[in-house]
DNA sequence: ACATACATGTAAATAGTTACATGATTTC
DNA sequence: GAAATCATGTAACTATTTACATGTATGT
């Protein structure tokens, strides 16, 4: 889903300007999506062009003017046909996975270091997702969801990890010291 | 990781042509990397250019003449180095769970649609990790580890779901009257 | 008849990110 | 003294996908 619609999504839980925005996308989002001022702040301008959402401006004392933005009829209107447009596709990249799919060509220790520091970043997300569900009484049945679902991948891989490491350690070695003699 | 180095890695497991190199993607990688032949072709071309790669002609017979590309002793090293370079970098993007977060704004059917959906998709990827896990014998420890790691996340989120569908969606009808009632 | 597999390649369009520009205030 | 937080915005750059162009053979 695009900037646009996902800014209209979070304008659907209440105003915001286009810095609170982002910390929501960092805060709600940013385990299934990311967005970065660059695309943010032109979405909002393009949004108001269409009529999708307005905005008052909110002077501040000692920091620059706020633009706080709500959504529009039009704007609700819109994004609920989207929901309704949107085909739920799944994309997952894992540049760490594309490491294990050539661990055979790596040294052991720079791989160990690699699946450590995955298993703790891992850890790092589990314990940031529990904190939301922990922390964040007024969520909606669907966000919660949103995290549980989360929590569920994240156990499942760390679980993998710790009970597989060892064994294609070892047999990482096997594969390398194979090829060696191969050569010799 | 960008499509070059991506085709430097397949390459590394043995001689293949664009076509075949896309092929692979498909078959290997696609549940955590992607790649069209808009960006393969052009790839190996500049790859070519750097002397990482070569190629010889293969005539065919009713077929065009196919161009089979080998890695070079500098690409093997180049690759090598990329793997140690690369910082393993993770990101998923999900729809669904964009639907989900804003589940409190759709109609239930449509909701549940979606949800089985999800359920199915899942279920598909499960039986084609699961397949290749089966009758591809002669895989990488490391190979083995990556269809392994999308096998546990499916696993995980498919059982979420199956457990918490009813009781998600019990919520969602409790919400929605919620508000209709506000309103009225 | 139509889709799929085989096979290579280009160009336009898409959708961003990264870095920059500007600048006060607060926290480490 | 440096980094983070608050606050908006632009422009260049990056890397891709999508669609097109071309054509045979095979399966449905």
């Amino acid at each position: 889903m695009d900037t646009s619609s996902l800014c209209l999504g979070v304008l659907c839980l209440g105003e915001a300007s286009g810095y609170e925005i982002k910390k929501m996308f960092e805060e709600s989002f940013s385990h299934f999506q990311a967005a970065s001022f660059g695309s943010i702040y032109p979405a909002l301008s393009s949004l108001t062009e269409k009529g999708l959402v307005t905005f008052r401006e909110e002077l501040q004392e000692k920091r620059p003017t706020k633009k706080v933005f709500s959504i529009t009829q039009e704007g609700r209107t819109q994004f609920l046909e989207t929901l309704a447009g949107t085909e739920p596709t799944e994309q997952y990249r894992s540049d760490f996975l594309v490491l294990m799919m050539f661990a055979h060509l790596q040294p052991p220790q720079q791989l160990e270091k690699t699946i450590d520091n995955q298993a703790a970043n891992i850890r790092g997300e589990l314990e940031t997702l529990q904190g939301i569900l922990k922390n964040c009484t007024e969520l909606t049945a669907g966000m919660r969801f949103t995290i549980e679902y989360g929590i569920a991948a994240n156990q499942a891989l760390l679980k993998l990890i710790e009970s597989r490491k060892s064994a294609l350690m070892a047999a990482i070695d096997q594969e390398q010291s194979a090829l060696k003699e191969l050569k010799s």
